[in-house]
DNA sequence: GATGTTAATGCAAACGTTTGCAATGGTGTT
DNA sequence: AACACCATTGCAAACGTTTGCATTAACATC
C-alpha cells in the first residue's frame, strides 16, 4: 500500500528543487543541468513517481490518446467477432503505441452522435480512427467538418473530406473474379452486400471481370449479411431450391466464404472441382480451412501504419489524402 | 469549424448563471431548479458543449476509464490474432461501456513494468483488467500489492491476492477427455503448453480422465505454442515419424485443434472415424469447420460481466474473490 | 570595477472542472 | 413584525502540471 499520493511538488521537495525544475527534468529539458536531470529521474524511478496524466493533459491541451471507433451500422453481434476486424484493431494498436500514443477503444454506443464533441472538445483523445465506413458516412463527415483530426479504414475511392485508407477493393474483386474465370468457372456468384462502400467496389470489380470475359458467363449476386451463418444458410437455400446453378463463388469476406464452403461440403459438392471459391481478407483461418481458401489478402499492418501516420500529420496541421494499400490474390486449394 | 473552444464558464455566461450552477445542472444535481437544469442542458446540446474530461478527471480524482492489458509473454505475433482473445476484449468492451466506463486498450509494451504507477498513479485509469495470467504473475501481483484495483481473466483455481475469473479449466479438460474416451478413443494426445496456468489445469483434467479410465488407455502430451501453425506442423511431424499413434486429440484451444485437423485431413486421416478431436473456446470457426469441431465453450460474455462487476466492487472499496464461469462441452462432428 | 553574457533555476499563472460553504430571497410560523 | 427555514444560486479554492518570464550566480570583457 502506497503511503500517500506523491505529486510533482513532493518529488521536487525531495530533490531540493522547485516543481518547475522537476517537471523539466522529467521531460529531459536541456535547460536543466544534466546531472540534476539524472538525479531527479532516478529519484522518480525510486519512488515510483509518475506524472498525473489528467493534470498534464489539462495543461498541455493534448491527450496523447487516439480513439478507435468500430463503426458497425446495426452493430450486429456477428460481425463484431469477424476476426478480420479485430485483426485491424490489433494492428492499429501496435501502430499507435509505436508513436507513443494510447488507444481508446470505442464504439457508436459510447461516442454517441457527436464525435467531435465527445472526443475532441471533451479532451478524451487528440484524434479518431474509424474502422469501417458503414453505409452512411454522415457522422464521419460531420466530425471531419467540425475539425476533428480523423482517418478512416474503408474504400479509398470514395471521395470525402477526410482521408481513407484501405485496399484497392475494385482491383481485388476484379482479380479474384478473373482468377475464377481462369480456373474454368462460368456461372459466378457474388455473395455480400454491395450497399456497403468497400463491398460495392468489390462487386464492381466482379462485374467488370464478368463483362470483359471472352466466354459466355452468367453472374448472380446474393445480398447477405457479412457472416458465415448467413452464407451457410443462403447456399443451403440455393442448393435446395435451384440445385447447383453456379460453379464459382466470390465471397465478400473469408467468413462468408467459409460459411459457403461448409454448406457445399455438407452436400458433397466438391471444392474446387465442382465449385471454386475465393474469399477476401486472408484471415488466419483461410489457410487452415480444408481445402485452404484462396483469398485476397489485405495488408492490414501497412494500412494501420498509414492510418496512424496520416492522423499524426493532421495533428501537425498538415493535410493528408486517401491512399490505397496493396491487395494480393493468394491462391490456395479452394480454387 | 467551431468558432472557439467553449468552456463551462462560457456556457454559464450564455445561460446567465454561474459556472457552478452550470456544472451542477449538467450533472443533474437536484440542488438546481428543474427548469434551470433543463434550460442549461438544452443550451449545452445546442452549442455542442461537452465537459473537458481532463479537467474533470483532475478535479474528481477519477477517470471513468478501465485499462485492459493483453498479457502475452513473448507477445508472439500469432497468438495475438487468436480470435478468442479478441472476442474476450470485445465482450469486456461491451461490459465496460454498459457501466459507463471507457476502455483503454493496452499491452505490456506501453504499460511497462510498473502498472500501478503507470495507470493508477498516472491517472490514466481507475482500474485494470488483465487478459491472461501468463506464465509469471509477478507484475500482476506487484500491481495488486501496490493497491491497484485489478481483476484477471485466467484460471480461478490459482490462489492469488487478486480476483481471477475464468472457466473451470480442470472440469473442462476432464469432460472433454471423458468424451473422447466415451467415443472410443484409447490413445490420447494432449496438445498445448501446461506451463501456462489455464492450460495446465486443462491438462490436469485430461490426466485425471485418463487415470480413471476403465479400459487400458495411453496418453501423451506434446508441448507446442498455442497456434494453429504449431499444431499443424507438429501433427505432420508425428505422422511422418511415428505414424498414426493416436486416435483422440484434446487440443488446448480451437486454433490448435483446427491446425491439427487440417494436417490430418491432408493425410487422409478420417475425423472422427480414425481420430476424434476436441478443442477449447468455441470460437466462431468451430462450427464452420468441416467437420464441425467439438469443443468446450467458454462463456466469455458472462465472464466479462463478472470481471467488470468485480472491478467496480474494488473501486467501491469492497473485496471480491475469484469465480468460475460455466464451461460446456459442445459436441459436433469432429468426435 | 562596471557591464554584458550565459547557464541554471524559481515564481506564478493558467488549463477547466467540481464542491464546501456562504449568501440571497422568499415563504411560513408565532 | 421578528424569526426560522428552505430552496436556489454564487464565490472561491483546489486538483497537479507546464511554461513564459524573472532571477540569480558565475564568469568573461573592456
Amino acid at each position: 500500500m502506497a503511503t500517500k499520493k506523491l505529486n510533482l511538488s513532493d518529488l521536487a521537495q525531495l530533490a531540493g528543487v522547485s516543481a518547475s525544475t522537476a517537471s523539466r527534468a522529467l521531460n529531459d529539458n536541456p535547460l536543466i543541468k544534466k546531472e540534476t536531470r539524472e538525479r531527479i529521474q532516478a529519484l522518480a524511478k525510486q519512488h515510483h513517481f509518475s506524472v498525473n496524466a489528467a493534470a498534464s493533459r489539462l495543461r498541455m491541451q493534448k491527450t496523447k490518446v487516439i480513439a478507435v471507433i468500430i463503426n458497425l451500422e446495426a452493430e450486429t453481434q456477428q460481425s463484431v467477432d469477424d476476426p478480420f476486424l479485430l485483426k485491424v484493431v490489433s494492428d492499429i494498436n501496435r501502430a499507435v503505441n509505436r508513436q507513443g500514443y494510447e488507444l481508446l477503444l470505442s464504439n457508436s454506443f459510447m461516442a454517441g452522435e457527436d464525435w467531435h464533441g465527445y472526443f475532441i472538445s471533451g479532451r478524451r483523445a487528440d484524434g479518431v480512427i474509424v474502422i469501417g465506413q458503414g453505409k452512411e458516412q454522415a457522422r464521419i463527415e460531420q466530425a471531419a467538418k467540425a475539425g476533428t483530426p480523423i482517418v478512416v479504414w474503408g474504400d479509398p475511392k470514395t471521395s470525402a473530406n477526410y482521408p481513407i485508407v484501405g485496399s484497392d477493393n475494385f482491383v481485388g474483386g476484379l482479380t479474384a473474379t478473373e482468377h475464377l474465370l481462369a480456373q474454368g468457372a462460368r456461372n459466378l456468384l457474388f455473395m455480400g452486400d454491395p450497399g456497403h462502400a468497400e463491398l460495392g467496389e468489390r462487386y464492381r470489380g466482379f462485374c467488370q471481370a464478368v463483362a470483359h470475359a471472352t466466354d459466355a458467363v452468367s453472374a448472380n449476386m446474393v445480398k447477405i449479411d457479412i457472416t458465415s451463418d448467413a452464407a451457410y444458410s443462403k447456399i443451403n437455400q440455393l442448393l435446395r431450391e435451384q440445385g447447383l446453378v453456379f460453379d464459382g463463388i466470390f465471397a465478400c469476406s473469408d467468413m462468408v466464404a467459409l460459411g459457403a464452403l461448409k454448406a457445399l461440403k455438407e452436400r458433397y459438392v466438391s471444392v474446387p472441382n465442382d465449385v471454386r471459391i475465393v474469399g477476401f481478407d486472408d484471415i488466419a483461418m483461410a489457410q487452415i480451412s480444408f481445402p485452404a481458401l484462396t483469398t485476397v489478402k489485405q495488408d492490414t499492418t501497412a494500412a494501420a501504419d498509414l492510418l496512424v501516420a496520416k492522423l499524426l500529420q493532421q495533428l501537425d496541421g498538415k493535410q493528408s489524402d486517401s491512399q490505397e494499400v496493396a491487395s494480393t490474390l493468394i491462391v490456395r486449394q479452394s480454387s
